[in-house]
DNA sequence: GGAAATTAATCAAACGATTGATTAATTTTG
DNA sequence: CAAAATTAATCAATCGTTTGATTAATTTCC
């Protein structure tokens, strides 16, 4: 059948994907990617051409997925501050449901070998970002919001996301928590939508 | 003169260090820190055993001297407000004038290959983790703060602090800066300690 | 329609280069 | 002189990549 024929290059994706999340890139060897794939290693380098071919690849594939999802919002005919929570939520689940990518990601951000990645991921990011600063500097000019620092406001809600996805054990000092159990990863990223609501809440439209 | 004579040990682990921030644990090679430190290949084993030995030797230096600095604050007979502005302060200044090192402890938490180093980072952080918890619970419990979801506002805090560090555009869109320069660095500082200082101002002890 | 030509996919084996580590000899130092 | 420090040379292992050959599928041609 046509259905059993698996795709050998989204195969080796696949695997180097997870083989990079866990162990970083340069600690993943083209040969595990080919042991875990199941392909023969010559095939990384006749799809890809090269072990960073497969990396840029998969960086592509993500970021493009990305980019699709958070447009719509700002269209919608709702409040600032509904528009932001909507961000919020959409950012904390889409990043919760993608930790082992989301964590490869901070860890190329944070090198400085790699600068075609480093300038993707910084261009991908710089796009979100534009979103939720217009969303928050729209609030401040029709004076639902008020007049706050607002890329410090933006790193505020980024940051804390990514601190839940790096170090979980910084929100939870419960040891046999895992943030592979759908229970426990459920109940983090409710308190995360939670609590970051409730801070722009009220820092962005507290009367003082 | 015996000012010359240069310490070869500690020459390797400012070579290690520069490089390991810089391109990652297993990016550098023990011949560039070799090179980069004006030691013979052998020296490294010879003074540390393996390469792994400089990186926990370079780790264990950073956290004893990190841990050393913020038990002060929590002696001090002032309000628990005042006491978080200080450790928000001191927490700014201590990572963004140690940016590379922070990098490379963030880049290795991310990673699960080496559990040993893994642990300590996580308990050195703990450590600082209890000091702000205690600040802000015994300000609950005094009245003074809101009742908030303590551990994701420590979250919020490191988070943003991190987050700057990590990705410098996302605060200045402009492109000439540079954390690496004393003057950017300041301005980055004086704005994240006083957009913290307000954030957990407002959001702490707003009556509501 | 069926032989011939072309293409894509896959493989085991080997490539040169580099890795972290070790040896044994030599120099420096107290 | 003996211990410590330093060196050049070398080790086996692994790295990412390339090779030439083989198979399977597709296209071309008569």
């Amino acid at each position: 059948m046509k259905t059993e024929k698996v795709d050998k290059k989204q195969a080796i994706l696949d695997a180097a994907e997870k083989l990079f999340c866990e162990t970083g890139y340069e600690g993943t060897s083209t040969r595990q990617i080919a042991k875990e794939s199941g392909a023969n290693m010559a095939m990384i380098n006749y799809y890809f051409g090269s072990k960073e071919g497969v990396f840029i690849e998969i960086m592509n594939e993500r970021i493009a997925g990305f980019a699709s999802q958070l447009k719509i919002i700002n269209e919608d005919k709702i409040s600032a501050l509904e528009k932001l929570h909507k961000v919020i939520e959409g950012y904390v689940n889409r990043i919760l449901n993608n930790t082992a990518f989301h964590k490869m990601m901070h860890r190329e951000l944070s090198l400085t070998q790699r600068p075609e990645m480093y300038d993707k991921i910084k261009d991908a990011m710089s796009h979100n970002m534009q979103l939720i600063d217009r969303i928050i500097t729209d609030g401040i000019e029709d004076g639902s919001f008020n007049k706050v620092d607002v890329r410090m406001v933006i790193a505020t809600i980024m940051g804390t996301i990514t601190n839940i996805v790096i170090a979980p054990h910084k929100v939870i000092s419960c040891s046999n928590f895992d943030l592979s159990n759908p229970k426990d990863k459920k109940i983090i990223k409710d308190r995360a939508v939670a609590h970051l609501q409730d801070l722009t809440t009220v820092y962005l439209t507290t009367k003082r």
